[in-house]
DNA sequence: AATATCTCCATTGTATACGCTTTATGCCTG
DNA sequence: CAGGCATAAAGCGTATACAATGGAGATATT
């Protein structure tokens, strides 16, 4: 069994804090790094959950891996405790899996919770449009757009994982335009499992967005026609969805006659 | 400062579980409820979180309450870092409020928040409806009626806290009947939040949903009508909304001035 | 030879101890 | 008498240690 993937691909960390200040030689027992008064304390946690969530949404983490707790730690450079910590956060927002006894993996999700996922966009990430379109202003455009074409850059260069995440970010950007950050957060929420279920059942070569849907959405946002912009998206949405190859593959019991028997 | 509440309002908890087993023994050193393999261990932590959870839902536990660690391991018999862990659980939820050095407090809505949650809620919900129609059994409705007759009965009682649980079930329920795990959990969540809404916005006397509304949504939904229904839940949750005297009180220094002074 | 069982190891669950930050009270000073 | 500072206490953050469980491998038995 387990012809899961290895341990820890997990790459150090390519932090995007603004201060690299090397981690390992915090565990050498003394503290050099106090800088401020406490400062990295609870940053350096919301670095790291960052880091490990960067890396399931980009596919550098695939689902099934495993995720354990001192191997994370040692990496890291914090004890098992902020681990934890951790982990239970990711697992709350379902982009991994803690079984009891078994540690944490990254969540492979099913079918069923892929077509959850992509009815829930549907309804809000398209019940967002007109609202989005009422309020979004020159500066918003422009990011957008900026965004877009640095996905669509990213694509032609063939940077899936800079790729899928900058997709999911521009999502994420829409709904928070909406000025609601209760149904922006469950938008960026949903982006993060859809990464994770384009993973599991995206064919590959076909990630995701078309190339220039982003595009077109904008359009209509600048306009102002929320109603066109609800339906394109809609129409977007079910693109991607229409795209995965939900195969729904029998974990119990993996219908050994059929396989071997022919 | 601090005319907070006081620091622990937390009656010991009414558990719902099935095995009673005095809590309070457990720190007596002994351990004397290795009842099977490790069984209550996950579960027991289940069991606190659900009676925060409940306390605060049900209003035992106000918005602004502290939430200290140690009182709250004393209480239930396990040490700050299952607490801490249930602690974490409920600030993801937006149930309580965890500040950085500061420890833990059940959360107080601002305005805003509120306008988000029931924005949401008419979003989601009404956008439920249709399915709810079109899948519900009888079965459901059945227990559906069950839960209005005892909430209005809890009403009737003047049985507070009960009613504003039921009420933040009947509509999680009816969510769930949608078949969409993800949506109803997100509903279930912006219902406990309304919950916490109504404890700081609500006037007295009027919690939330009004006797009779859920009935006659079942009504609704009883004859498949998806779209009376959907209007129908617009209209309730306008009216729960518009109930709310939402004049974002001044939260810091609060107005000892106008308190005592008169 | 295959399967069941036993044992050991890897890994998680939980508690406790220690350090640091914040807060509150008392004292000193202007 | 009021306000600021210092000291003490209390509570949170983190790490480490210990216990317990589940799994994998080895061995014995049928």
């Amino acid at each position: 069994m387990s012809s899961r993937c290895g341990v820890l691909p997990i790459m150090t960390e390519r932090n995007q804090a603004p201060s690299p200040s090397l981690v390992q030689d915090d565990k050498a027992g003394e503290r050099p790094k106090r800088r401020g008064k406490n400062g990295d304390g609870a940053e350096r946690h919301d670095a790291i959950y960052r880091s490990i969530s960067d890396a399931i949404i980009e596919h550098r983490l695939k689902p099934g891996a495993r995720l354990r707790e001192d191997a994370l730690s040692d990496v890291f450079g914090v004890s098992r405790t902020g681990i934890r910590k951790i982990l239970q956060r990711l697992a709350l927002e379902q982009l991994v899996t803690l079984t009891p006894r078994r540690g944490a993996s990254v969540t492979r999700p099913t079918a069923e919770e892929a077509k959850d996922v992509f009815e829930a966009r549907q309804m809000v990430e398209c019940g967002l449009m007109p609202e989005v379109a009422r309020r979004i202003t020159d500066i918003d455009i422009r990011e957008l757009r900026d965004m877009a074409s640095r996905e669509r850059q990213a694509l032609r260069a063939g940077e899936q994982s800079t790729a899928i995440k900058l997709s999911a970010a521009f999502h994420e950007r829409l709904a928070k335009l909406s000025g609601n950050a209760t149904l922006a957060e469950f938008v960026a929420r949903l982006c993060s499992r859809s990464s994770l279920i384009l993973a599991v059942y995206g064919s590959s070569g076909h990630l995701g967005c078309e190339s220039h849907d982003h595009d077109e959405l904008i359009r209509f946002l600048e306009e102002g026609n929320g109603e066109r912009a609800k339906a394109f998206m809609s129409r977007h949405l079910k693109t991607i969805e229409s795209s995965l190859s939900i195969v729904e593959e029998a974990d119990e019991v993996p219908d050994l006659h059929r396989i071997f028997m022919g």
